[in-house]
DNA sequence: CAAGCTCTGGACACAAATGTCTAGACAGAC
DNA sequence: GTCTGTCTAGACATTTGTGTCCAGAGCTTG
């Protein structure tokens, strides 16, 4: 999937995409799209069939082909996130690296890289977890396996097990507290700050190229999300 | 009110309150804290009138009575935060102090006295903001005054307005991020980081006995916690 | 072109939630 | 003891959302 989850196509809509044949007017992706996109901007009680339905501009019925139920779709989306976001922090926290901070910088890619790692899904996701039990399972489990392969990733350059856990939990809920507190800050002034947090999180300096790679790996997307649609 | 916001005790089941008179069975403030328990709990999509009815073991007409709307309702629960919470902090941030890391203390009892300042009830809001512009609005003023008080705060205590301001930021969002991203650290754990945090938030090391005075106001609150209903 | 498959629209039943109205229960004032 | 003001219960209408059913639209394949 190469579009962004926020204000998705619906696929007839899309020229790139294969023209929908038969009598189809969205598929079982666009009731996915849509109802993750409500998810995310609203909170999960506002995902309703009936919403999505008018907002694409079909009957509910075409929802209960592809869905047995409005819970089956929750499942898709709780399903979507834990394979997408999480998954993603962990191959970031495995992928290779020179050095530690270069690691971290790895790691960062996630907060850089939007279509990597979806941060405002990552918080509807804790708000609905907040609500309900089976979900507050899920996150936890994530959670727990995203922090261990941080741990992980400072044990492997060196760091003792405690240590690596302490670093693992600081970097890992600093940065979500920090994306979730105030209004994003300019994206150059967060770069500006990269070197500095890369010298707590690990301890040490970070290499100036390492650094500068983050930072072209960065801007990639800034470009990218000031060109793309309104 | 001196009784916690949550697990709200009816008028009626206190025997510390006056007997109801008449036919009365609960009052407005019963709706209120209810009310306030579900959006703190649930959030805002869960507070419904029916629900808090079958609550409390009244029927929806006793609502109608004291509230015109369930608008009204909501603009009440929302008017309580703005001035609980906000009020709290600014007062906390303009107390007397000192030294900076004395004043950062006061505004650190914030978050040790929940009678002060309700965390969980921030967030409540923070998650309704999202989704209600209206509410978006209220909430921003509030975060511009919460930082503009611990600004005022630091360049009390000699900082420029800059430095003020950014020291300002550090303090208020890295605390919210803080509570809000990880299951809630042992008390005593983070008390015993208390003067680490003081280091940084300042720049300076803080006075043994200011951090002992702020240990011995935290740990009132522990106790009563633990000694609370379940 | 006829049959079959996939999907959609619209009708229906039902549940949950809001808001309105009216009769009545209860304590206190007279 | 009756009257009055305050609050509550229950009936009603309306809206919104879920789930079911079935007829039929429109490609595709033979």
């Amino acid at each position: 999937m190469t579009r962004s989850l926020r204000n998705p196509v619906l696929h007839r809509d899309d020229p790139d995409r294969a023209p929908l044949s038969g009598n189809i007017k969205v598929t079982r992706q666009d009731w996915l799209d849509c109802a993750m996109d409500v998810l995310i901007s609203d909170g999960v009680d506002r995902v309703k069939i009936l919403t999505l339905a008018d907002k694409m501009g079909v009957s509910r019925s075409s929802f209960y082909w592809y869905f047995g139920s409005r819970k089956d779709l929750l499942d898709a989306l709780l399903d979507y996130w834990e394979h997408h976001n999480t998954d993603a922090m962990v191959a970031q926290a495995q992928a290779d690296a020179a050095s530690i901070t270069a690691a971290i910088c790895n790691v960062f890619r996630c907060t850089a890289n939007p279509a990597l790692f979806d941060t405002a899904l990552d918080f509807a996701i804790r708000d609905w977890a907040r609500r309900d039990p089976a979900v507050r399972a899920v996150l936890d489990r994530s959670d727990a396996t995203r922090e261990a392969a941080l741990q992980a990733m400072f044990e492997r350059f060196g760091y003792g097990a405690y240590e690596a856990e302490t670093r693992a939990k600081v970097l890992y809920y600093m940065q979500l507290g920090y994306d979730f507190a105030g209004k994003p800050e300019e994206p150059e002034a967060r770069l500006a700050r990269v070197p500095e947090y890369l010298r707590v999180f690990s301890g040490v300096a970070p290499d100036p190229g390492e650094v500068k790679a983050f930072n072209a790996y960065a801007r990639q997307f800034h470009t990218f999300a000031q060109s793309g649609e309104p």
